[in-house]
Parts: C-alpha cells; sequence; structure tokens
DNA sequence: AAATCCGGTTTCAAAATGCAACCCTATTCG
DNA sequence: CGAATAGGGTTGCATTTTGAAACCGGATTT
C-alpha cells in the first residue's frame, strides 16, 4: 500500500516531514538556498528524474516552502524561489550538514566553511541552548507536563 | 527502478539524508530521544509495518544512530539505544519540530515545550549563528571560496 | 496445557521512483 | 526562412519500496 502520511499527526516533525521529509525536498531546499531557481538547474544539479522533480516542485509550491515565478524573459521560463517558511529550513539544513561532516566526512575532507558575511567568521555549530545562550544536549532538558509523566509519554 | 542513493555524494546533506532522510528513521530517532527503546514500542507509537521497522533499525544500527542491545531478561528482548552520533542529531530534531510548530501548527495548538533541567526555562529557536552568538539568516552569510565563485556554483 | 509477548520473516498488492520518449512554445543558428 | 536547441513539462513502463496481514519460534505468564 502507500506510503503512510502523517497530515492529521499531532506530532509537528511528522507534519514537518511531510512536507520536506522525503528524499529529494531538503536537498531541493538546501540547493535553493545556495542560489539555485530553474528547473533545468535544479535537474542537472540534482540528477533528479524531471517528473519527479516537477512533483517534488509541485508540493513545496502548495506547501509555500517555495514561490512560482513566472520571469516571462525568454518564453516560458520559471523561477522558484524560496518563501520566508523555506528559508526558515535554514537551521535545519545547516544542522543536518554539520551533522553530516562531523559523522561522515566526505573523502575530500571539506566540511562546511559557512560564513557571517559581517565578521568573515566561520559560523558555529548548530545547538540547542537554554536562554543564556548554553547548549543544550538531550539529558540537559525534560518535557513539563502536568502529571509530570516520562517523557516517554509525553510525545507522540 | 530503484530509488536513488547519495553514499558516494559529496554533499554530504545528501550523506546524511541517505541516514535519517526516509520518512520513519528520523521520527524513530525522535521517539528513542524520547526514550523508547524497544521494538513493540516503536511498533505502536510510530504505527510502522513491523518489516519496515525492521529495516529502518538495522540501517539506524548499521550506520551507528543506534545500538542494538541484548537485555536478555525475559527471552529475547533486545532494546535500541542512541548512540552518541544519534543523540548529536539532537538540533537537526528540535529544528526541524520547532520548524513544524511555527509553520504548521497541530490543531490542539501546543507547540514543543522543552524546558532547561537546571532553570526550568524554556529553550530558545535554534539557530545558525556567529561567533558572538547572533543569529544569522540564510542572507547573512556567503561561501569562502578561492575564486569568489557565485553560491549557486560552491556547492553540490 | 493454552494463551500471550517479543522480535522477526514471508507474501503479496499498491504506491513511488527512474529512465526514456514525447510535446509544445520560444529562441537562436545557419 | 528552416532547423536545431532550450525550457519546462507529461506519459509509459519496468523496477523498487512500502504496508497490511499472516505466520513463526522461543520464552513467559496463567
Amino acid at each position: 500500500m502507500a506510503r503512510k502520511r502523517f497530515d492529521d499527526s499531532n506530532c509537528s516533525v511528522a507534519r514537518a516531514l511531510n512536507e520536506v521529509g522525503d528524499w529529494w525536498s531538503l536537498l531541493i531546499v538546501l540547493h535553493a538556498m545556495y542560489g539555485t531557481r530553474r528547473f533545468v538547474d535544479f535537474q542537472q544539479q540534482l540528477g533528479i528524474a524531471k517528473n519527479i522533480l516537477c512533483d517534488r516542485l509541485a508540493k513545496l509550491v502548495d506547501n509555500e516552502v517555495l514561490r512560482k515565478v513566472d520571469v516571462g524573459e525568454h518564453g516560458s521560463r520559471f523561477e522558484y524561489r524560496l518563501t520566508e517558511k523555506g528559508r526558515d529550513l535554514f537551521p535545519v539544513v545547516v544542522a543536518l550538514r554539520q551533522w553530516g561532516d562531523k559523522w561522515n566526512p566526505s573523502p575530500d575532507g571539506q566540511p562546511l566553511d559557512l560564513r557571517d558575511r559581517d565578521s568573515g567568521q566561520p559560523i558555529q555549530p548548530v545547538t540547542v541552548q537554554n536562554t543564556q545562550g548554553q547548549p543544550l544536549s538531550i539529558r540537559d532538558v525534560f518535557v513539563p507536563s502536568d502529571e509530570d509523566k516520562p517523557l516517554d509519554e509525553a510525545q507522540a
């Protein structure tokens, strides 16, 4: 049968994965962040089948992660641009990239080097932080709950 | 034909997605972070088919995101526990969850409330930051490169 | 002894995917 | 002008992946 969907799930991670959780969508968003905007460019850079690319772009547009803009210059030209919602995936993409760099470094061995445009300094590792800006591991946090139930049951 | 794989890709996001980029793997990791450890519990909480769960758990173990521990208490019992590599996905999961909460809030309307165990205060939104701890948007960063080539071509 | 739990494997139909071949509109090349 | 090419898709079809449910085998509870 079909892949299970989570539209109605009350877990926001599941709902998020429903929009950008398949193999291609997040890579498309990543490339969009690096400046790719046109159909053919996505296709060539990703090596994705055209029908799948069509489908994913349409879904991302439906989900308002991308906007399809008719740039009527030369015949039918369109650009797929990130919306604010799409740009808001920046921390997710960077965190995932840093994780990949750390645990599956590329043979070529050049990790992501993103720099602050103002200072020219590299960015910091993406972390979960408390109000003081101190990094928190999963063991440093808890889910508050009326009945003080364990974490196992406080989620979805 | 089959889904394309990125094992050999020189893009660490692609490699990361190869390990946790399918529909179920990241949800499994999420539940593991909330404390789920046993096969049946994953199965019931996620509503995943058993054969798929087997496959995903095995892959996560292969990729050293989970460790399979034989807790020989009652017959054949195993626990799947996060490794350090798996725990290191914490910022990714939290960032994704915050994104989901922000842009696709649940009907029930209760966003993630994770709190610092020490202070009891809610955690901050996960952001990309410069060395001073200031949040950076995608427009605030650049990829340094020898030829100063545009971002479009500096990626993979 | 019978029923149940745990962790799987097997079977089989229904999707999702990838490749290649088309299509239509424009633009450029000779 | 006519032909070739580029952009952005759609269609067909074979290969995989997925999901539901059935089955399995050891151990445990009843």
